[in-house]
DNA sequence: TCTGAAATGTAAAATAAATGTCATTATTAG
DNA sequence: CTAATAATGACATTTATTTTACATTTCAGA
């Protein structure tokens, strides 16, 4: 299984969502008021299980995120989070005690972290720049359609913003197609440009991965916009 | 299994020539049947220096060399024709010993190799691999004729800048006449070139195929313009 | 210019072929 | 060895092609 990472969120230029998750009132308060007052749409939780939640629901661009929480450890909500939105940007909210080691939040996936206590215009400057960040970076190399992005690159894709899961057949079918889009191409050159010369499975297995890709990228599957079928020679990918 | 026998060739309208230079009687009977149970035409010839002459007769659209050869090296034959057509796809056949170096092909021009002993299917995947490379037509190259455009690679037809639905067999002849504009063609030309050896369906069988055409294209299809009916003969597609 | 045989046009029915899909089996990577 | 991935086979479904049957047109020769 291919594994993940990211590609950037395009940056809605009108307003940007902030999720906060932080158990103590007090804070969360301030923290509201303060992202608020700069732009920013909050939405706070209290605790990880809820944190999830209210993420999928409402997809905001970027987590400020207390380690110490109830119910779920801030640790997990950030594995949790980057591994299915690689590079939507998490910022760490902690008490000096909880972060000996910098690495550990390398490793949780954080992108930057701010100690308690923190200067609200720290943590501010942290989450604009982290925002920054992962607008600006790597535009290249990705194929995009509708709400998908295809990293060649990174073997990669996303649908909005979310990663998913290709096996290496399925992205290089994935690929070729994409990159000769709009051109009808025959399962003899799908075999030939995807397998390889070696192995020649059946025709048969041209259409699995087929079904497949279609399963994970087309809003219907069973009528599929980009992934067209072309009766009698193969298939064409329409972006 | 991928029979290509059962399929109809979508990229093989246009009969292919392969030039095989071989001077192993055994090998050279296996490739000329190989290729031509494909529907390539093939021109077999035993040295170097003949194949170079009938390479100049012949202009066959791909090389299959055998780099052991009488009289003239293969390595010679391979710099000669790629220095005077750098395009032209030249397939490498040779011993496993012959080549403990792939720089060396890439050095002598050529496109691709097959050691012996190869398999057929490997081989004549090569070849269609090879050729597609030079051949890959633009996407958005396109024949146009009234309010009407072809395009060959998307295998798509607009007409007033709408799409019209066509089949397979329906594309394919008419790309034939498109592609054979002012020429008569013979019901049996039809049949060869756009059915195929292999099966031969009969009498009103291409008949229909123009109506649809004519119902799809024409504008009065009773009275068709650009695909008119040569009493006796066949049919001809005129501007 | 008639007339009938041959050729072609045409729509619909019959047949064939290609594709979607899933369950199963093989293969491969870890 | 196990889990993940890939390939195969079987089957239902969809789509395309061929055939059939008959109507209409063409054209050569009277």
């Amino acid at each position: 299984m291919l594994s993940s990472s990211l590609q950037p969120l395009p940056e809605t230029n009108s307003m940007e969502k902030i999720l906060v998750v932080e158990d103590d009132r007090a804070v969360q308060k301030a923290l509201k008021r303060l992202f608020e007052s700069e732009g920013f749409m909050v939405d706070v939780q209290a605790d990880g299980k809820s944190a999830l939640e209210a993420f999928r629901a409402s997809a905001p661009s970027a987590i400020v995120l207390d380690l110490r929480l109830p119910s779920m450890s801030g640790r997990d909500v950030c594995r949790e989070v980057k591994q299915q939105f690689p590079t939507l940007p998490i910022i760490i909210l902690s008490a000096t005690t909880d972060v000996t080691d910098k690495v550990l939040l390398l490793e949780l996936g954080a992108d930057d972290y701010v100690t308690k206590p923190f200067s609200p215009r720290e943590l501010l400057a942290r989450v604009r720049a982290a925002l920054r960040r992962t607008t600006r970076s790597e535009v290249g190399e990705a194929a995009t359609f509708d709400g998908i992005s295809v990293n060649f690159a990174k073997m990669e894709v996303l649908r909005e913003g979310r990663l998913i899961e290709m096996t290496a057949r399925e992205f290089n079918a994935l690929k070729f197609l994409v990159q000769n889009a709009e051109r009808v191409i025959s399962r003899d050159e799908l075999l030939t440009e995807v397998w390889g010369y070696q192995n020649y499975p059946s025709t048969r297995t041209v259409d699995n991965h087929i079904l497949k890709i279609r399963q994970k990228l087309e809003k219907d599957p069973a009528n599929p916009v980009h992934f067209r079928t072309v009766h009698g020679v193969g298939y064409k990918f329409v972006r």
